[in-house]
RNA sequence: GGGAGCAUAGCUCAGCUGGUUUAGAGCACCUGCCUUACAAGCAGGGGGUCACAAGUUCGAAUCUUGUUGUUCCCACCA
């Protein structure tokens, strides 16, 4: 058979993740068997794959692929999300590039488009994540405006009303003056920026030239100002109470007030207050009952209420009225000041504060128990760090506002009544029963009823989410939520921990009164190797596809994987792929290797052949234990990594060379049949991580069945019986004879072909462990000896003297240098051993055990000392 | 301004309730090898006063306190 030297994925990957589809293997139903279900964190419907996806949808994958093979039931949900604020800026833009306003169009009309532009642009990254190996179960995709989604959105909606926990309420809200909507506070993100401080001058009313100074980075306001406000101790205004003083410009007479609120040591100790556009402004003018004017219109431009400069935007506005301050003679002085902005995270626009009337949900009640269950650890978090981040959020929680002024999403099931009033209800000919009998005097027709226009937020829909995939909202009592709810793990990024986890959670127990996961675990920031975060600006985001391409999928997943401690940041490295990829041919190596060999049926198996497979499969077994306890504690990157030494290090490196036989020789069939064995358990090992190729050389190590597949193996497991201490460290002592001898044979520059001898200053050895000796180092014999050897390179492992003799050719200067460098190195630590033994508060205080074991040091550092010494006399 | 985390080899990180030699891994680096599975490889090697200071202890990378540096979260002083 003919095998290609170096590893081609790109076929072998596509052929099985069709093999996968087509035989179904990704599908799950409610059956007898335990579940393990994992929701994807839906991506938005308009996302392409990028590199924060790919170790979210690795880890992903892994948990499942893993739980599969342990004998759940695994399901893995796809989905996407509809992300309004995102997908409708996408939508009016692409809109906008033919030629079409949106403002032009009706809401129905609009929301053809923005469907037509879903079906044909939307879940492109669905079907990149199968290019990843995603074991999703396809058929299970949802999207969180499918029907039945919605009708669950919206049931939830009415329910919380109706329970008193949404309300409609004007209030400050960050208005995004580009989309037109109001957004969550966490939807602001504060970037600092360099502006100008303006100090402005305002006359006192009444005074023939007193003046009072304020500073403010927003002088377009001033057309907005309604009071001044000093601190109430502050000497320097204390003559001023009482008094008013006029606004510059549109000469209006303001009150001078006094609060804590005002820090006295900023700018000259006075604030001008503008209600109607700064939250704290605003919160003066509620304490001191202000007037509140409204300068903006929506789209930041200012209104007839600002009286000048009306119709400009507000940063023109922001330089055009430093003219008109001059004109006044108000403008005192500018400096220069850094301070921070507010920017909407979706859109990146200035955030405006804004008054407007919005639905809020009132979160004390509903955070109340989802704090508890995180605190009590009846969800953990990995790592458990985040808790305090949540918990610190919880305890100052604040009322979401819900409603966003768009179009694409689920509208506010509220409908006006030409009363002003409105009812809530889950479809029209509900509310309009509903107001019917409320208002019988109106003598309703079902077309005065008229449904609010706003849309309400994302995250009102996504922390539905792990309940609604199952049709567990609308439905609370089927089969497929009482199996698979509540969920394994959430595999999710810090930064959402709010937006979504949270509220996850708070719906889960308000909805079905138990948790939606048992566990989360936060996953890092993708960063490049110089800690920046990738973005599109900086260019340095690689495209996954490409790295697919370049590496394969399987050395994408262990390049993402190989440094991604749970909650760290993965600094990214294209070196990591090929680390990942490297490791793919090494093991498509191993398999040539093995694959090449002839079998001889009458051939007796070796003494060598069966201690290495004892010993490895020891080993193996070592590992597993090692691996479970890395999965437990979620610590993905160290049980890859004991997987990949094993692999390498002890199946390549040693095992291999230890069982493979003599060039074009025949091995026995027994040491055959387990060499095989041993690569299946490592192949199932290994097939989480590395679904493809392993899936590929599993079917390569034995004849197959046309249906079988790794993915229905079980997982091999950790059996403590097998476990032997005593020959795991007797063989590892002659490890270190194989690697001393090498090591002499790389300082003597000793080629492999030509054999040495060993001298063993020992009564006798162990037969099998040399027979070992024997197949790995070219040793033509293994003498046991009473007498010190002469001429010959030394070494010594556990106080034993070994010798290579090499005739003449020894070089005893340099012999004996390297043993004073081993005889310094022993006397430093003797003494450090016998600093702590001459302690007599170590040896009375100490536990008799550690005593022991520093004695144990003692006499062994003296008799290598002993030999070494003696090894010195003789050069 | 408030809070949390981190600081161990050139880089990224392990190091659990203090004691298994004088602190480990992967990558990178250096030396020698195209040896018959793999140069995407093999064999060998070098490299760290565990940020700093003090304390607790027979014993500290590990516990306490302080200092410095760094990252993140929350708040948003015009």
């Amino acid at each position: 058979m003919e095998i290609a030297t170096q590893y081609q994925p790109q076929d072998v990957e596509n052929k099985w993740y069709a093999f996968w589809l087509e035989h179904n293997l990704f599908a799950s139903k409610p059956d007898g068997r335990k579940p393990f279900s994992i929701v994807i964190p839906p991506p938005n419907v308009t996302g392409v794959l990028h590199m924060g996806h790919m170790l979210n949808n690795t880890i992903q994958d892994i948990l499942v692929r893993r739980a599969r093979m342990l004998g759940f039931n695994a399901v893995w949900v796809p989905g996407t999300d509809h992300a309004s604020i995102a997908t409708e800026a996408k939508v009016v833009n692409f809109l906008k590039e033919q030629g079409i306003d949106k403002r032009d169009l009706t809401r129905e009309e609009f929301l053809k488009y923005a469907w037509e532009w879903k079906e044909k642009y939307g879940g492109i990254i669905l079907k990149q994540l199968r290019k990843l190996g995603a074991s999703c179960d396809w058929n299970r995709t949802k999207f969180t405006m499918d029907p039945e989604l919605s009708e669950g959105v919206i049931d939830v909606f009415v329910d919380l009303y109706n329970k008193g926990k949404i309300y409609r309420g004007v209030r400050m809200v960050n208005w995004d003056p580009k989309a037109l909507t109001a957004v969550s506070d966490e939807e602001v993100v504060y970037q600092e920026v360099q502006s100008k401080l303006y100090y402005v001058r305002y006359k006192i009313e009444d005074s023939d030239n007193e003046y009072i100074t304020i500073a403010t980075t927003r002088p377009e306001t001033i057309l907005g100002d309604t009071a001044i406000c000093m601190h109430p101790e502050d000497e320097r205004y204390m003559h001023l109470k009482g008094k008013r003083a006029i606004v510059p410009i549109v000469n209006r007479s303001v009150p001078l007030i006094f609060d804590e609120y005002v820090e006295r040591e900023f700018g000259t100790g006075a604030l001008k207050v503008t209600p109607a556009h700064d939250i704290n402004d605003y919160n003066l003018g509620q304490k001191y009952k202000l007037q509140t004017i409204n300068i903006f219109n929506d789209n930041g431009t200012l209104n007839e209420a600002a009286q000048f400069l009306v119709g400009m935007d507000r940063f023109e506005a922001r330089k055009a009225i430093i003219p008109l301050l001059e004109e006044a003679g108000a403008l005192v002085k500018i400096e220069d000041y850094v301070n921070k902005v507010g920017y909407s995270e979706r859109t990146h626009e200035v955030i405006e504060p804004k008054l407007s009337m919005q639905w809020f949900c009132n979160m004390e009640a509903l955070a109340k128990p989802a704090l508890e269950v995180v605190m009590n650890d009846t969800i953990k978090f990995y790592p458990d760090k985040f808790k305090n981040t949540y918990a610190h959020w919880m305890e100052n929680v604040k009322d979401w506002c819900i409603s966003r002024q768009l179009w694409w999403g689920h509208r506010i099931p509220a409908y006006y009544l030409p009363n002003n009033e409105f009812v809530v209800a889950k479809n029209i000919e509900e509310a309009f029963a509903i107001a019917k009998e409320k208002y019988p005097e109106l003598n309703l027709q079902i077309s005065d009823l008229k449904q609010d226009e706003d849309v309400l937020d994302t995250w009102f829909s996504s922390w539905l989410w792990p309940m609604s995939v199952f049709d567990g909202v609308r439905n609370p009592d089927n089969e497929e939520i009482k199996y698979y709810y509540p969920t394994a793990t959430l595999i999710t990024a810090p930064d959402i921990i709010f937006f979504w986890v949270a509220r996850m959670i708070m719906a889960g127990l308000e909805y079905r009164g138990e948790v939606p996961f048992r566990h989360v675990y936060f996953k890092g920031t993708v960063r490049d190797k110089l800690h920046r975060k990738m973005s599109k600006q900086l260019g340095n985001s690689p495209d996954p596809l490409m790295l697919i391409d370049k590496f394969g999928a399987d050395g994408v997943r262990l390049g993402m994987l190989l440094s991604s401690p749970a909650g760290n940041d993965l600094l990214f490295d294209e070196a990591l792929c090929e680390q990942g990829r490297n490791f793919s041919n090494k093991i498509w190596n191993a398999f040539r290797l093995v694959k090449g060999w002839a079998v001889d049926g009458s051939l007796e198996q070796p003494e060598h052949c069966a201690l290495a497979v004892k010993w490895f499969k020891m080993k193996f077994n070592e590992a597993l234990k090692e691996i479970e306890d890395h999965f437990l504690k979620y610590r993905l990157s160290d049980a890859l990594m004991t997987v990949y030494k094993l692999m390498w290090d002890d199946f390549c490196s040693w095992f291999l060379e230890m069982v493979k036989p003599a060039y074009q020789h025949p091995i026995d069939a027994k040491t055959y049949n387990d060499i095989i064995d041993i690569f299946d358990n490592l192949m199932k090992l290994l097939h989480p991580f590395m679904p493809f190729i392993t899936e590929e050389l599993w079917h390569g190590l034995r004849d197959r069945g046309e249906n079988e597949s790794i993915m229905l193996q079980t997982m091999p497991k950790y059996d403590p019986a097998l476990s032997d201490e005593d020959f795991l460290s007797r063989f590892g002592e002659m490890q270190r004879v194989v690697e001393s001898i090498r090591r002499v044979r790389s300082e003597k520059n000793i080629a492999q072909k030509n054999p040495v001898e060993l001298c063993v200053l020992k009564p006798q050895g162990d037969s099998k462990m040399d027979s070992i000796i024997y197949k790995l180092c070219n040793v033509s014999e293994i003498k046991y000896v009473s007498e010190k050897q002469p001429q010959a390179f030394t070494f010594i492992e556990q106080n034993i003297e070994y010798f290579i003799p090499f005739g003449q050719n020894v070089n005893t200067e340099e012999e004996a240098d390297k043993l004073k460098k081993e005889l310094e190195y022993a006397e430093k630590f003797l003494q450090s051993v016998m600093k702590k033994l001459s302690n007599e508060k170590f040896v009375n205080g100490a536990p008799e055990n550690i005593v022991a074991l520093e004695r144990k040091k003692q006499s062994d550092a003296e008799e290598k000392i002993r030999i070494l010494k003696e090894q010195l006399a003789r050069l």
